[in-house]
DNA sequence: CAATTGCCTATTGTATACAGTATGCAATTA
DNA sequence: TAATTGCATACTGTATACAATAGGCAATTG
């Protein structure tokens, strides 16, 4: 029989999730300072746990360390946004290329994560669905390397694709825009799918940037954790 | 007048730079077990900023985290090189046409790095002098997020190929991938130097794997810290 | 009154103590 | 003798105590 490993939970990754979701949600606004104290004590976890939740938070660019001064919630730039959006539409159309046309049950797949990502009914659910669909996409890449650090570049976009889709719903142009690929890709046509793909980044990009661009930018005041 | 601020150091830094150095230059055999105590006690720090400094390298790629089985060495494998210098043709040049052409100074950086590069006397010399060019080579590129990355990933890589330079002295032909790319560059032509840099991180690649298929894997048994 | 300096407090950096788990060995049983 | 089980031990995961530093406030001085 077949069981799964009765997952033992870790304090460090519980608090890192818990933190990444505040301040992907926004219960965290930018700039917040992270105090250990009162954030170990809210978490109901000790200051140790927590300081490996926060240096990971670090290494993923959602939190922003000042040495001797503490741990503070990185703002949304656009500076930063731009440069993200940048480097997604030549990594994934690169690992596109290595992984090859995909096989018929991976199109299948993939057009059902597209519907399920369509039908999304919250902002959540939908780049979760959006994620999904582009991980499945290059899944076949055998540099695992290279998925991993398209998987990491999700992370830390997602807090971006998240306050854009609060107000907009763009989920529409991204899901035709997902159509096309998998028209080219049902026609063998690999350079027409990378193609697509690098356009389908490039178009996400250019409507968050229009929304930053317009945003008061800064206006969230820090307040105590 | 203009002073530097004095290092006050911090020992999780002190401790990330020691043990990386001693895995890259063999102290630390591949597969080790990372005693906690044990190396806390012969770097002479405790365990808490020991055990950031794992945590940094476990991120950086040089060590293996095991939960609840403690820390390794992270062994050589072809294969994740083969991936790691696989990824690197693909954001060098990107980055390269980021930036556009160099300015004069920037040429004489560059020619300059070189001479010092074909001049190293050891081959933790030529390795930094080679990390330097590249990264001098695309200074100018805005995407400073693309440039960190770049870095983290000479990081990675510094390991292999540091092992092959210390059996082979693959200098000179690099140097003269170098003079090509630089060659290109003065005759304004972007393209051509892409091409050549792309070159360079390909050809370089397929040396160290070489060296990596001849040897014989593994043998290298784990001893205690 | 402005500027500087010294002290106080809050907070991070570090060390250590405690708890729980994985691994190896010995004892036991068939 | 082989297999299994219980135990001892060493180690990681977590909590907490201690040390050192940064920033603010007040006192002092010109």
């Amino acid at each position: 029989m077949q069981l799964e490993p009765i997952s033992r939970a870790n304090l460090s990754d519980a608090a890192e999730a818990a933190i990444r979701a505040m301040i992907v949600d926004g219960r965290l606004p930018a700039d917040q300072r992270l105090n250990e104290v009162h954030l170990a004590e809210r978490l109901g976890v000790s200051r140790t746990p927590l300081r490996e939740a926060l240096n990971r938070l670090v290494s993923e660019g959602a939190v922003e360390a000042r040495p001797r001064r503490g741990y503070f919630v990185k703002p949304l730039t656009l500076a930063e946004f731009d440069q993200l959006y940048d480097i997604r539409p030549i990594l994934d159309p690169a690992a596109l290329r290595l992984a090859g046309l995909p096989d018929a049950r991976r199109l299948d797949r993939l057009e059902k994560l597209n519907r399920a990502f369509a039908d999304a009914r919250t902002p959540e659910d939908a780049i979760a669905q959006d994620d999904a669909w582009h991980m499945e996409l290059i899944a076949a890449c055998p540099n695992t390397v290279l998925i991993d650090l398209i998987a990491s570049f999700c992370l830390r976009t997602r807090r971006y694709e998240l306050a854009l889709m609060r107000e907009k719903a763009l989920v529409a142009r991204a899901r035709d825009d997902h159509d096309d690929i998998l028209k080219a890709l049902r026609s063998d046509d690999l350079d027409a799918a990378c193609l697509a793909l690098e356009h389908n980044m490039r178009s996400g990009k250019a409507a968050i940037v229009d929304w930053l661009r317009t945003r008061a930018t800064g206006a969230t005041k820090a307040k105590r954790s």
